[in-house]
RNA sequence: UGUCUUAUGGUGUAAUGGUAGCACUGCAGUUUCUGGAUCUGCCUGUCUAGGUUCGAAUCCUAGUAAGACAACCA
């Protein structure tokens, strides 16, 4: 039956998608959209930031604009070339192609000039009290604050020292350019922000030591903005209240009807994940991970390194959605997202982790048999390969219990079985050592019930996945669990290293796979048969095959076993 | 005892003044050469009180609650 879409319900769109679409019929900006990914370079980037990379290139995208890369690279003590090549990786890895690179560093003579504008317009001064003083003054958000002495020292004398700021003979500290707004407005932002500050003691990555006096976030960030033509600044929602300021800015300098808006939405919260820099930051130099691409970390680079493809995490992204407020969604969430996405793609292999021998007692001694398998039962297209079976196995010692509860369809003496691909096999027995742990366990085959054969039809409740011992290579296989084992770490009083899951890593070290897994290049994602989906690590080698859990398959018998 | 922002099932979201939908989770069932996946069904919601309106989750007022803001960070 030919089938239209005409019922399909439209996607709706957020907030953000109906402003714009509001813009583009009133004709704001002449039509235009442009929006930017503006981080700073100072750290890696994380599924937060993939939030906002969706939402800036999204939008840009869909609405026939573009998007620009720029660095906030306006304080040299924390930033480093490093992360910018970083972050550039990453935003491709995600799918993205920004139209310019920009750095807010390039602007650094254009922003000098409009403080000095700024200046002689009576609306900025240098002030020379210390940190201290100057906060103290500020007052509280409920307490007005009370104004510099240097607030209205003559423009010449401003002007002067402004110069001097830059020139390297004024110390760090003791000197900052301050726009003249309010000290007693309800909004601190207002309360004669600094503009300027001396930074001496570090290089810039771009400028060197050229400069020595770099400009504010909210003084740059808007103007950079206003150079570059963006019409649609996307930012978190803590910014709301530096929105008058971002506003107060540009009403100074603008010449046109052009203007960029400032918009806020809900930043990423996860559970039982921490997401602030600073933290995955003391995660990483305390060794509590083994680096930012660690994959407990929620780092594009530790979800890459972990499995999680882009696909997965724009499916994620895709369900999220964006507000004007602040939740936090469900770990299940993006681990549902990864499992819908990978298991379209991921070849399904035989993988025994923890592993006990299966003797089939009546196959004949040295014989062995090619048997074909699907490679992903989802998708006829991913095509089979040959397994080979023999007359002894590996299979889970979890799929064996000597004495087995009623509902459990796995094998035990009496019970038959089918070993996916193979043959039913009917449990005989298994042999213990001195100390009652199982060593081995027997079986017989039924011939006739072959995969693919006339009597292979006949309904077993259990199926198990297998390996031939003469065709299984050893691999090393690392199972992640959260690394918190609070809901929500973030909100938490406590030291954030007491909250640590003690067992986020499992190192199993006895694993066996199937033996062309070897010739596979890292990152290739693969299920393995009921355990979860996994991935080859970076540091796998021709010795040592590393296998990482991306995600877990949802186990009902575990959760039956808990009742 | 300030200003700003926000409030829809357990969670995340949609409904753009006109039938409160969707997804995740949970539960039940279907199906299966894995109990995964698939498919079906079920449970659970508009913070409170007023007002405007033929009609309010939506607009207004007040209350309540939550978050942001007092970096020479971004």
């Amino acid at each position: 039956m030919e089938t239209t879409n005409v019922d399909a319900p439209k996607k709706s769109l957020n907030f953000i998608e109906l402003m714009v679409e509001q813009d583009l019929k009133e004709g704001r900006n002449d039509g235009r959209i442009q929006t930017r990914f503006p981080p700073e370079p100072n750290g890696y980037l994380h599924i937060g930031h993939a939030k906002a990379i969706c939402l800036d290139f999204g939008i840009a995208k869909k609405y026939g604009g573009i998007c620009n890369l720029r660095f906030d690279d306006t304080n040299p003590a924390k930033e480093d070339v490093e992360y910018v090549d970083s972050i550039m990786e990453d935003i491709k890895w995600l799918g993205y192609e920004w139209k310019n690179v920009y750095y807010a560093s390039d602007y650094f003579q254009q922003l000098w000039d409009l403080a000095v504008q700024l200046i002689k317009d009576g609306k900025a001064y240098i002030d020379e009290q210390s940190a201290e003083t100057i906060a103290k003054q500020k007052g509280s958000p409920t307490v007005p604050g009370i104004e510099s002495p240097y607030r209205n020292r003559p423009v010449e004398e401003s002007l002067a020292l402004f110069e001097k700021m830059n020139t390297g003979e004024i110390a760090e500290g003791t000197m900052v350019l301050r726009a003249k707004i309010d000290m007693s407005s309800s909004n601190m932002h207002f309360r004669d922000p600094i503009m300027y500050r001396i930074i001496t003691d570090h290089p810039h990555h771009r400028t060197g030591w050229t400069w020595k006096a770099y400009p504010m976030y909210d003084y740059a960030h808007g103007q950079s903005d206003y150079f570059e033509g963006v019409t649609h600044s996307l930012c978190t929602l803590e910014f709301v209240v530096h929105r008058p300021l971002y506003d107060w800015f540009i009403d100074q300098f603008k010449d046109s009807d052009y203007r960029p808006r400032q918009t806020e939405f809900n930043r990423l919260n996860i559970t039982y994940t921490v997401m602030s820099k600073r933290k995955m930051l003391q995660l990483v130099e305390e060794g509590l991970v083994t680096g930012w691409d660690d994959p407990r970390m929620p780092t594009l680079c530790g979800l890459r390194r972990r499995g999680y493809s882009p696909d997965a995490i724009h499916n994620f992204i895709d369900k999220i959605g964006y507000t004007k407020y602040d939740g936090i969604n469900d770990i299940g969430l993006l681990e549902h997202a990864a499992r819908e996405t990978l298991n379209k793609t991921a070849t399904r292999v035989n993988a025994v982790l923890n592993p006990v021998k299966l003797i089939v007692t009546n196959y004949p001694e040295g014989q062995v048999e090619k048997l074909p398998t699907e490679n992903n039962p989802e998708d006829p297209s991913a095509g089979s390969r040959e397994i080979l079976f023999s007359r002894e196995l590996y299979i889970e010692r979890e799929d064996f219990m000597e004495e087995a509860p009623k509902k459990f369809f796995r094998m035990t003496p009496g019970q038959e079985v089918r070993l996916k691909s193979a043959y039913i096999v009917k449990c005989t027995g298994c042999k213990k050592d001195a100390e009652g742990n199982i060593e081995e366990i027997y079986c017989e085959y039924d011939p006739l019930t072959k995969s693919g054969m006339p009597d292979s039809g006949r309904k077993v409740k259990g199926t198990l996945h297998w390996l031939s011992t003469q065709n299984a290579v050893q691999a090393e296989v690392r199972l992640y669990d959260r690394l918190f084992n609070v809901e929500n770490p973030s909100a938490d009083e406590r030291d954030f290293r007491d909250l640590l899951n003690p067992d986020s890593l499992k190192v199993l070290t006895n694993c066996f796979v199937e033996p062309w897994l070897k010739n596979e290049k890292p990152l290739s994602g693969f299920q393995f048969q009921r355990t979860g989906y996994f991935n080859i690590d970076p540091d796998t080698t021709p010795e040592k095959l590393i296998f990482n859990r991306t995600v877990s398959l949802k186990d009902s018998w575990a959760k039956e076993q808990n009742r």
